[in-house]
Parts: C-alpha cells; structure tokens; sequence
DNA sequence: CAGATTTCAGAGCTACTGATATAT
DNA sequence: CATATATCAGTAGCTCTGAAATCT
C-alpha cells in the first residue's frame, strides 16, 4: 500500500518514536512536532494532488494560476511569482512552462524592463482555477476535521517558524 | 536567493493570500493553515538537511538509521522501516542503498522469513548517529523558538489529521 | 496457487548549482 | 561595469507505477 492509503497501524508511530527518543537521547517534543509536520506535509501534498490531477496540476501550479488571479492585470513578473510562492527561480521557470504548455499561462515581455517576463493567466486558465478551486474548497483543503478556531491556532503557531526563518517582520499587524 | 536564505519580505505572503483569497472565494483558514504547514516543512527540511550535509544523510536516511539503533537487535526488515516511517517500499530500498555503500548498514537475509531482507545498522553507522543526534538536538531540531507547551500544542492539533488519514486509531492512550 | 517482500526500470516533481544571455 | 532577470544543463532527492523474482 503506497501512500494514499491508510497505514492502519495499531499505534501512533511518531509518539512511539518519541517513546523510545527519550529514552535514549533525552528531551523529545521537538522531534516529535518536527516529525509531527512532516507527516502533515506528506498527507495534504497526496490529497491535494490527487485532487488536482484531473486538471493535470500539481499544488505548485495551481498556487501559481491562484496568484495569477488575483492580480490585478492577471500578469506578473515570474520574479515576483517566486517571491509570493517562495519557490526557486529555476522552480518557477518550470511551473510556468508546464502551465503554458497547458495553454493556461502565456509568456509576455515586462513592458517596464526588458530583463523580465510575465507571466498572463488565459481565459481558460482562470476558467480551470475556477472549477479546481470549487472542488477544492469542496473537500475543505483536506482539513475537514479541524474547527475555525484550530486552523486558527494552527497558522499562529506556524507564524512563529516563519517568522524567525525570516520570512518577514513579525509586525503585530497580523490577521484579525 | 535560494531556500535557505531569509526571503525578506515586507509581509507576511501567505496572509496576504489568505486576505485576496476571502475577496475571491471566501472563507480561507483552512488554506492559510494549508500553506502554512507546507511553508513550515520547506523550512525544517533545508535546515535539517544542512546540518546533516557534513554526514553526507538526509533526514530521512537519518531517520532510517535512528530507527534501526532503537531497535533491540539493530536490524529490522526493510518492510518493518517502510511502515514506521511512513514512507513506499521503493523509497526504503533506495535509502537502504545509499546507507549500504556508506557503511553504516548491511542487508542480511531475514532469518525468519526468506522472502525478507533487514537492514542491520553498523558500528559506524551507530557513531554517525550519535554525533549527528548531537548536532540536531543542539540545534532543537530547528524549532527553538517554541516553548515545550508549543511544541505539545503542534503535536496534538497535527494529530488529529494524521488519525484522520488513517495512520493510526485514535485511542486515548496519547502521550503523558 | 494466492499473498508478502523486495527489487528494478522508468516516470514525474521539486530543489539546487553553475553557467549564460539579456537588459538596467 | 556590476546587478537583476530568466533560462538551460545537469544533479539529486522522494514518490509512485508496473513488472518481476523469491519465498511462504
């Protein structure tokens, strides 16, 4: 059984994990949240692509279409979409390719400086953001079994990481 | 700048895309708490995976190997490593591997099943598991800049997707 | 023989390095 | 000229599918 699947173990085995962790290295809460994460990864990225694979996306190319559509022109420097998405520009480069092979993204010169390229969501493109996103939201991003008030919890504690990996400024001007 | 490095922005880029995608679609904390963990991972992993550079592992060889020095006998079957760390049978013959030719483990037929094979971990492979382990708890894992009730906190919030997926029954005999 | 374990070949995706062409 | 933008070639990692060999 590959991963979407169920492992259906009879015991949780990162707490078991941690058992052990402390027995032989001491201290382990931090392990245990790390591996906490990683699983949690792994879990969404499966369902999330599996959901999108109907569109023949991927979680990457599809927060690429998103942020296309929500600017204002439907245009943007591919710099400034690796900025947002915090990806690698060569990672950008080959999201963009794939969306623009798919006829959902096209190429146009930064009329403002020659060095760059945007990147323009087509009709079509934001006609696939569209229904992805219905089926998406459909199946609650994959976190149905949290409340408001725990997703809530869980992008604060989350904040506090990307804070101090200096994502940004921790300006109190958070969300509301 | 790549991954590692600070991406410096004066915002916070995922609240900022929560914030668009209210205007758009609707209600966004399930997705905010999406990318969030997903940006966290991306963070943990560049740092763990720089701290085990010098050791030539990544963080799942390491885990790998960890599990196999919990183990009484030091060796487990690859199928036994697979669905403790959550990851495809293909995925533990290839860390086998890269572990195998650097001498910190060995395959050996198991003795009680022909059709299995264990990966038994080494002297060597016990002594870069202590100075690496070393390394990774002087860091805190990457997660210094939380509290132990925090680090609970994440633990019991992302336990409850990974019941959800199935990984495990949720019985109430969690940790103390 | 049905089922489990492992391996292999091959594909896809993301990340990164280093080099390059272009424009500022 | 030094810097910024984007691309390309190449490497590496994890994931997964499908097929095969081996053993229970």
């Amino acid at each position: 059984m590959p991963q979407p699947k169920s492992l259906n173990l009879p015991f949780d085995p990162i707490d078991r994990a941690a058992q052990s962790w402390r027995v032989h290295f001491g201290p382990s809460s931090a392990m245990a949240a790390v591996t906490s994460i990683m699983r949690a990864h792994q879990i969404l990225l499966s369902q999330l692509d599996t959901l999108l694979k109907p569109y023949d996306l991927t979680f990457a190319r599809y927060e690429a279409l998103v942020l296309l559509t929500f600017s204002r022109s439907g245009a943007l420097p591919l710099s400034k979409i690796g900025e947002r998405l915090m990806v690698h520009p060569t990672s950008v480069t080959n999201t963009v390719d794939r969306l623009e092979r798919a006829g959902l993204v096209c190429r146009l010169r930064n009329p403002r400086d020659g060095r760059g390229v945007l990147a323009e969501i087509t009709e079509r493109g934001r006609e696939i953001v569209r229904v992805a996103t219905a089926d998406l939201m459909k199946a609650g991003f994959g976190m149905t079994m949290y409340g408001e008030d725990e997703l809530g919890q869980m992008f604060d504690l989350l904040r506090t990481i990307r804070v101090a990996a200096g994502d940004f400024p921790d300006e109190p001007g958070g969300h509301a």
